[in-house]
DNA sequence: TGCCAGGCCCTCTTTAGGGCCTT
């Protein structure tokens, strides 16, 4: 079985270290090339949201006032991914939030993250850019029309690394692509993807 | 006092600097 979450976080800024904490938090569980569940909620951190990611998200202060608590977010994510490893664009981002978040109701993270963003630059190194929607519209893949929202974005990426996964399988007659090969990809040299490719097949059997 | 992310990647590099990407 090959499942695994990808997760997106809206947050008041870049950096938790700063202060800066999420809003709202969305996942959905990918089950080979479909999404078979999702999970999103707003969270109520107690804090301001910047009048510009305000604007940027649409996520206002008067929402969050109804939302609830951070705690409560946290620990019904916590229960709905279980051990399933972790997709994100840029997943240094909502790494750091997801473990900054989960460290506040002493929660710690087991399971691996691989980032759609590091793959793709590797797999589209001929796209525009290496922005999540520049990447659905160069791809043509489908969109809500939503952006900056956490479940709109989540499953954007979500049919990002299946189209990966596809075409990895086409290229390189692979059974599949497992989360494993997706942290082995992102590492690899630009100039020596088909023989990380084809070394890991043989690693795992693919 | 003033400033403040940070990991990855490229190159006019490696004893460094700057762009990308996320909100």
């Amino acid at each position: 079985m090959n499942k695994f979450v990808v997760i997106d976080f809206e947050t008041t800024g870049l950096s938790p270290n700063l202060g800066d904490r999420a809003t709202e938090v969305a996942a959905v569980i990918v089950d080979g090339d479909r999404i078979t569940d999702s999970f999103q909620s707003l969270m109520n951190a107690g804090v301001a949201i910047p009048s510009y990611i305000q604007q940027l998200t649409g996520i206002s202060n008067a929402m969050l006032r109804e939302a609830p608590s951070c705690q409560k977010v946290m620990q019904a994510l916590a229960d709905f991914v279980g051990d399933m490893p972790f997709v994100a664009h840029n997943a240094s981002f909502d790494t750091k939030f997801l473990d900054a978040e989960w460290y506040r109701i002493q929660y710690k993270r087991r399971q691996p993250f691989a980032c759609s963003m590091l793959v793709s630059r590797r797999i589209y190194p001929h796209a525009p850019d290496h922005k999540l929607g520049t990447l659905v519209r160069h791809l043509k893949l489908p969109t809500t029309g939503e952006y900056h929202r956490a479940l709109a974005d989540a499953k954007m990426t979500a049919s990002l690394i299946i189209k990966i996964q596809n075409d990895l399988q086409e290229k390189y007659k692979l059974a599949s692509v497992p989360h494993e090969m997706l942290c082995i990809l992102q590492k690899s040299p630009k100039d020596a993807i088909a023989n990380t490719i084809m070394k890991t097949k043989i690693k795992l059997g693919l």
